[in-house]
RNA sequence: GGCGCAUUAGUCAAGCGGUUAAGACGCUGCCUUCUCAUGGCAGAGUGAGGGGUUCAACUCCCCUAUGCGCUACCA
């Protein structure tokens, strides 16, 4: 049965590469009809925040892509977490050394760093001189007594072709000797990444693994690890992702760019589908050519036998401006009482909460974001504030008069208040005062918003009430061009 | 520095020895229009450089350059 993973470290913050990874995860597993689990690689206690477990969950929750077991699930295979599995770890690391495929070392953080910036200076590669594979089994066990601090390293074999098999990259070829004899245990008793997600794995019975590309030059190490430790037979399948680059500038996704949380986009309104449906369609092209599609249709990616997952290997540009487009789409695709029902999921402190249903309509295509609701509507719920800079921003000279002579026509369609009547009205009193209906409706729109931009004029006036909006405007025709 | 992966427009990219080198975002212009959007139409913009192979190369090979990743008692 296929069971892939996502293992996130919880250093208190949702990245959206968690949301990528296990977009591929969940998709491939469920598409077999497999499962996807989430486990926890918290063996970082200097990174370690309180509380980041539940982030991550929320984070995929958001996302739609909740995995099948592990973390806030259970599951058969646990523990999911594995600060919890120190005396697994612990047994295998036993049997390595029993085994000569790993070996104490005792050197101190000071000599490695000296080792190495000797060996750059010789231009050599930065590796571990292997001091400590030189000493007897006595020597160790004197260090083990006298309570040295030590660590446990692998022991890379000389001079061997490793091919990894990647079911995006192809077949990679890189040679031991490239190799450093990786540390598996640290001092603190801890395991390193390369030991315990192979041991976690193994245990978890995990067939397919979908990591960043950043992990491609250490799986030679892995699948070491994994004949060393006898499973060969149960290694699984690799598939390394394209990474996520910043948009300017290059390099990963990172921290400082602020769009790099998953929170982020939750916070502005992005909608999940979107944003997963942007994140398969930067790596992945639909044969159809489609842009929009969902989860489902990104499954034509995936083929288990042979594995192959035919997105592009190298990294790929975020655009978030075509994020916001695609955010966009799926906005007008909704329906007013689907969207109306996510603006107030979104909305929850917002005072209008209750009332949006009406305006929905009206805004559906004028916002990319659920954010965009908020400025684009504020002068429905509030007062409007008014600046002489806004008005004169206007080609009409006598503000003041013009004025006016709005009031005195809506003040006559108290009993006619509709579109259309609306419309033909301010057109011809536009005419009879000889100014553009373009500059009319602007005026209007101003003294009744104090804004440039809103959604339609007579839809809007139409949510606060005939006499709010007359309220409004008269009030603006007797103090301009006094504000106070 | 070493190793790995890559290189079609600002971004995501299709095709894959013979094409007017698709499409999408973004950008510009026009139309629709009470503003803004939406929608429609049009436009600008592309195969890193150098060598081969071939009748023919964006497409195959080599070199260089560039980008990204790795080179931790971080994952």
């Amino acid at each position: 049965m296929v069971r892939t993973r996502v293992a996130p470290s919880p250093t208190g913050y949702a990245h959206l590469g968690i949301v990528y990874q296990a977009l591929f995860d969940f998709v491939f597993a469920h598409k077999y009809k497999g499962k996807f689990v989430l486990r926890i690689e918290d063996t970082d206690r200097s990174r370690f925040v309180e509380g980041a477990e539940e982030v991550i969950v929320e984070s995929l929750k958001w996302a739609n892509l909740l995995p099948d077991e592990g973390i806030s699930k259970g599951g058969e295979y646990g523990p999911y977490r594995q600060s919890e599995k120190l005396e697994l770890y612990q047994k295998h690391i036993n049997e390595l050394l029993k085994k000569g495929f790993a070996y104490h070392c005792f050197c101190t953080k000071e000599r490695l760093d000296e080792m190495r910036k000797l060996k750059e200076q010789n231009h050599q590669a930065p590796k571990y001189d292997r001091t400590c594979l030189k000493l007897t089994d006595e020597e160790v066990k004197q260090n083990l007594a006298e309570n040295i601090s030590f660590v446990v390293r692998m022991k890379i074999p000389d001079n061997r072709i490793i091919v990894v098999d990647d079911a995006i990259a192809g077949k990679v070829e890189i040679n031991s000797n490239e190799l450093d004899d990786q540390v598996i245990l640290k001092s603190d008793g801890y395991p390193t990444y390369h030991l315990a997600a192979v041991v976690d794995d193994y245990y978890m019975k995990i067939t397919h693994i979908f990591r960043g590309t950043e992990w491609l030059p250490s799986t030679p190490k892995h699948i070491l690890l994994w004949e060393y430790l006898g499973w060969q037979e149960s290694m699984p399948k690799f598939a390394h992702l394209p990474l996520l680059l910043n948009s300017e500038g290059g390099g990963k996704l990172s921290k400082r760019q602020g769009h790099a949380s998953v929170d982020y986009y939750r916070k502005e309104g992005f909608l999940p589908e979107a944003v997963v449906n942007y994140l398969a369609n930067v790596v992945w092209n639909h044969p159809e050519g489609k842009e929009i599609f969902d989860a489902r249709e990104f499954e034509k990616a995936f083929e288990l036998e042979p594995f192959k997952v035919s997105v592009k290997s190298t990294g790929a540009k975020f655009d978030l401006a075509k994020l916001e487009w695609m955010n966009g789409e799926y906005i007008r695709k909704m329906s007013d009482s689907e969207l109306t029902q996510r603006l107030q999921e979104f909305l929850i402190d917002h005072p209008a909460k209750g009332k949006i249903a009406p305006i929905v309509p009206l805004i559906k295509e004028r916002i990319k974001k659920l954010s965009d609701f908020i400025p684009l509507t504020h002068f429905l719920f509030d007062d409007p504030e008014y600046e002489i800079e806004v008005f004169k921003k206007l080609k009409v000279e006598n503000i003041k008069e013009v004025l006016g002579k709005v009031v005195e026509v809506l003040v006559g369609m108290k009993e006619s208040w509709n579109a259309e009547k609306f419309e033909q009205s301010f057109r011809k009193l536009s005419e009879d005062l000889g100014i553009r209906s373009q500059d009319m409706f602007q005026l209007i729109r101003i003294a009744f918003s104090g804004q440039l931009v809103t959604p339609p004029l007579f839809d809007s006036m139409n949510i606060i009430g005939y006499n709010s909006s007359l309220e409004r405007i008269k009030k603006v025709a007797t103090s301009y061009p006094n504000f106070s």
